[in-house]
DNA sequence: GATACGCTTGAGAGCGCTTTCATGGAGGTA
DNA sequence: TACCTCCATGAAAGCGCTCTCAAGCGTATC
């Protein structure tokens, strides 16, 4: 068991007070008393205790990473893992936690809002990426607890970082055009979910800049899973498109795996072709 | 912000005590005071403040998934989200938090320690397979703080959940011999962690009992990446093997592209052949 | 009717820390 | 020397909850 500030105050002969301050690095300590408690700390081997700290201070320094249910099953995405590393390293660097929360449908959705949004535990939190229909986000903003969403939110009811799915779509768009190719389709992501939305816009914009096609039959809507991406290539064959834009590479996979157990032929650009 | 404890006790006309009661669900409450605190708590809005009650109870209710820098880079391998789903689900329902953290090169190690594990937030630990020269596992164990291990630790030093390693690579070598294969080659994780050495004992035992060959140059170690597994492989072409059992998709995959390179033919078994 | 027991409730002392406020001494000014 | 200011320190009151202990009351027992 840790010891206590109690312990290291008497053990330097000071006031809980003064090594307090220490540990806060406040300036109000002379410098003799500073390298004396310090020591006392040192032998004591003591750490501050975050629970009481948190108490008194009512700062946690722990984050929510907070995942909507809608997104859960996208969690084995390989952007997932990427995004939560980035997130972790930032966070120790900055001495925060960060607490995971997926909220499932295995539990009891409000039961997960009170135990984790409102448990007090967090300073804030990240939200990723949310679909309109998600209570997550009214919820975070009712309990005034701080926070950020991955993925601009439909309604832009709260500040996000995301990044240009505009450009990024009209640039693939664009490359497919240069390759030669005038029948694009492309396989969205959800369409309730703005960075889709975006994407989508980004394909458009491109589409209708060339002048290309951009009829109905060349759309179609996946959830950035595998077996979405597979299902929504099914319904873009009959239309003979002659190249595809899949908003994630899930879906393009699924769509790869769709073209070719329909024996279609099919041509896969190598990556120093797309960069 | 959430209202305290007292406030539902005056509100009620109760001592502080009996609501704790209630909250807790202790018995020794009387059914009529039970409701009418409930029906406080609910009028308040009343949510307990979950840093206080750690404070006092000395539980936090939070575990830590703390993943040794070693493993840091195989992050993004597909098998930890799916870890880590299931360990925040099983958190969920248990009412238990899931703190995450890496342990990074890119941050002091001992601070990341004294953060983490000695910050007093955490009940218990999930580390991550650990390799033979880890920090990690020793500092845990020295803490006294309860935590289990995923994959066998080289030295048995705690507890551990596992898949059976052995048995699971000898049915893949077996699956390739049923194929016809005799020269079967295989690309092992990282030698230093327990799993990988037992996918390794798996194969060498299948092979032996067929009496197969299994010298050194048909064993090449990886280290559970793409890269890795690339890398592997261009050791063992010169041995012409007919076959190789990768001890992860990772490497798998960074073996086929090594064979695409070399312009040699290969044949992915589909799922269906494997299942 | 007196004693004992069990159940319900409240008072109050912490949990380990922060932070305000008061105090005392050192140094500066006139 | 007297007065004021500033800095270093300590005392003590919380932060919001739990939990032990004691008290109060109703019922059972003889």
């Amino acid at each position: 068991m840790a010891h206590t500030l109690d312990e290291v105050a008497k053990h330097a002969g000071v006031s809980r007070s003064t090594v307090s301050r220490v540990i806060n690095n406040h300036p109000n300590v002379s410098a003799s008393t500073r390298a004396h408690v310090e020591a006392a700390i040192e032998q004591c081997d003591y750490r501050p205790h975050a629970v009481a700290r948190s108490l008194a201070t009512k700062r946690t320094n722990i984050l929510g990473m907070v995942v909507p249910e809608s997104v859960t099953k996208l969690f084995t995405d390989p952007y997932f893992p990427l995004m939560l590393r980035g997130a972790t390293e930032t966070c120790n660097r900055r001495g925060y936690h960060l607490i995971l929360s997926l909220f499932t449908a295995s539990v009891d959705s409000k039961a997960m809002h009170n135990r984790v949004i409102r448990s007090g535990y967090l300073d804030g939190a990240i939200a990723a990426n949310a679909s309109l229909d998600d209570r997550l986000i009214p919820n975070l903003l009712e309990e005034e607890i701080p926070f950020i969403i991955i993925g601009r939110h439909p309604n832009d009811l709260a500040n996000y970082i995301d990044v240009d799915n505009v450009g990024g779509a009209g640039m693939a768009t664009e490359h497919l055009i240069r390759l030669g190719h005038s029948r694009i389709a492309t396989i969205t992501g959800p369409l309730d979910m703005t960075p889709s939305q975006d994407r989508l816009a980004g394909f458009r914009d491109v589409m209708r800049a060339h002048r290309l096609p951009e009829s109905d039959g060349l759309v179609a809507e996946g959830d950035f899973t595998e077996a979405g991406g597979r299902a929504a290539m099914m319904q873009l064959l009959p239309e003979k498109p002659t190249a595809v834009f899949a908003a994630s590479d899930s879906m393009a996979i699924g769509a790869i795996k769709a073209i070719r157990a329909a024996k279609l032929p099919i041509g896969i650009p190598s990556n120093s072709e797309v960069r």
